[in-house]
This record gives structure tokens, sequence and C-alpha cells, in this order.
DNA sequence: GTATATTCAGACAAAGATATCTGAAAAGAA
DNA sequence: TTCTTTTCAGATATCTTTGTCTGAATATAC
């Protein structure tokens, strides 16, 4: 079980930090990401694919092309990345998995979880891709050679 | 998508609360938790039929049967039923889904992110079911009539 | 003993998430 | 034009989670 994000997001996250740390336009094809990031070539292909699909990748076909980030990654957080894969249902459910969450009819940790269901969604918004990808020491992402 | 706990384990959740509000001893039968709750019958059976292996109900059978908490209500916390049912890899994985999560390698998110699992073990352990289920507001475990 | 209410156990079914395969379409290079 | 590289699209496969069905075992009530 992968928490709080699908496995699907999280392939998500982590290409488009990838893509974050390219010069700005330049395309990256599928497979280098695969190769790198460990995800299955299809289904990265298929993530990809939706992201474009939502107006946050562009896609080029042909040799030299790949996918590039539509935006400037300072404009870009996490919580959009999350937005177009999952669905943003988790600022808004129950963590006990009751039918509503609200504060008429609380759960018995409706109180803590809203706090930190807050930080959490902070921790989504308050930093851009941009300095994330830059301040990210996995050795995935450092050494430039492919 | 379920957040955070999988569906079993809200379920599992909620049902042990259910049996919190109970004097000590009282065996309640699935089907007077399925009706209260609006969880497929058969399907908490099972969830039900776990925890039972893992100690923390006991189940009688036959007339008057039903299940009951094997240990007092202020001896049980929300992590016992979540470690029971999906297990404690939460408290150890990385949010972004990267093989491991720890200082040598950390992902952009892995400080912050830290200290909000913290908290939500906290969330976990800090409180007993007993006192949880006494403060529970929701219509489903306030009106004794059934 | 017989009937009834219940858990227990395992097989089965349906749905969703994850992953793979195949071929068409498009762009660039030769 | 022809060939190659790559995205795009859709069908299919596998796995996991969720949910259903059936019958056996067990304890109580009669
Ligand atoms: S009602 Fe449970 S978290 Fe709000
Ligand atoms: S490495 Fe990502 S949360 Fe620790």
């Amino acid at each position: 079980m992968s928490i709080l994000f699908s496995r699907q997001c999280e392939y998500a996250i982590q290409a488009v930090l990838f893509l974050a740390l390219k010069p700005e336009g330049e395309r990256v094809p599928t497979n280098a990401l695969t190769r790198r990031l460990k995800i299955p070539y299809h289904f990265l292909g298929k993530i990809l694919q939706s992201l474009t699909r939502k107006g946050l990748l562009r896609s080029e076909k042909g040799p030299k092309g790949g996918f590039s980030l539509a935006l400037p990654p300072e404009d870009i957080t996490l919580f959009h990345i999350v937005e177009a894969i999952d669905g943003d249902a988790f600022t808004r459910s129950c963590v006990l998995g009751f039918p509503e969450c609200s504060g008429k009819n609380p759960c018995s940790v409706h109180e803590t979880w809203g706090k930190q269901r807050d930080q959490i969604y902070q921790m989504l918004v308050s930093r851009n891709i941009g300095e994330m990808a830059r301040d990210m020491k996995r050795p995935e992402y450092r050494s430039k050679a492919h």
C-alpha cells in the first residue's frame, strides 16, 4: 500500500521533478526518465500523457522529441501534480472513512486530522518544483552523466 | 482512493470504536455492526476475523454469540488496529515513493514529511479508543435504540 | 436430540490499480 | 520518398483490494 499518494501519482512527481532540473524547453524522452527513475516504461508513458492533457507538460513527437514542462518550474507546485492525478478529495474527506467530514458530525480525530491535513496541504503548495528539484539530494537526480 | 488507511482499516476502526462503547464483555453480532455502520456484512466478517486472530477481539459462536474486545478499551489505541490491518510501513516509507526513506538520501520533502508523520503517529497512539469512542459525535454511535 | 443463531473458512466475483503489448501517427534525417 | 525515432492511443494482462456466496462448525435454546 502506498501512503497518501497513488503509485501513479508518486511516479508523476518523480518524473516532473526530473524535468524541472533540465534547462527550460529541453525535451526529455520517456526512456531517459525510466532509465533513471526505474519506472515501468509504458506505464510512465500513460502518466505523462495525462499530465500533458491536463496542461502541465508539453510533448513533441519524432526524433529529438520528448516531454518538457509546459510552465516555468517556479509556477508549478506538488499540488498541481497531485490534483491532476489523484484529485483533491483528500482535502475534504474523513481520515477514518466516514461518509462526510465536517464540524457538524465530527469523528474522534476530526480536529487533529484537520490541522495535519492543512499542514500537508501547505507542504504541497508552499514550494515550487524548481527549488525542490535543486534541493533534491537523491542520487537519481544528481549525476549528470546518463 | 482512500487516504492514509485502506478501506478495510477504516472499517476496522469504525467497528472497534463501536465495540468500545459497549459494557465490557458484551458480545455484538456482526449484523448489529453492519446495520449501524453501513459496512458490507461478509467483508466486515473477514475483517473482524483477522482482528480476532491478531488478538484484539474475542469471538463467541452460537446464539448470544458475537464479537467483543479482548482487552479493556483503555489499553487499545488506533495504532493497534492500523498495525494489525495495514501494517506499520507508513512509519518508514518515503511519501514521494522513493525506494527508501532516510536522512542519507532524503527526497525534497523528507524533513517536512518526517515531522508530519510523527504527528500522525502521535494521533494514533496518544489516545485510547475508550475515550475516543465516548467523544465521538457521529450519529452512528449516539442513539441507543437499535 | 433438534432447531436456530452465530462465527469460521474458503472459494468465488467484481472492481480498481498497475503494468505490458501492439500498432498508428507524426516529425526529422538521409 | 523512405527510414528512424518517438509520442499517442487503445487493447489486454496481471495483481490487489473490495465485496459476495456457500457451507461447515459450534454454542445455546427448546
Ligand atoms: S469527520 Fe473524520 S476527519 Fe473530519
Ligand atoms: S525520503 Fe522521502 S520522505 Fe524520507
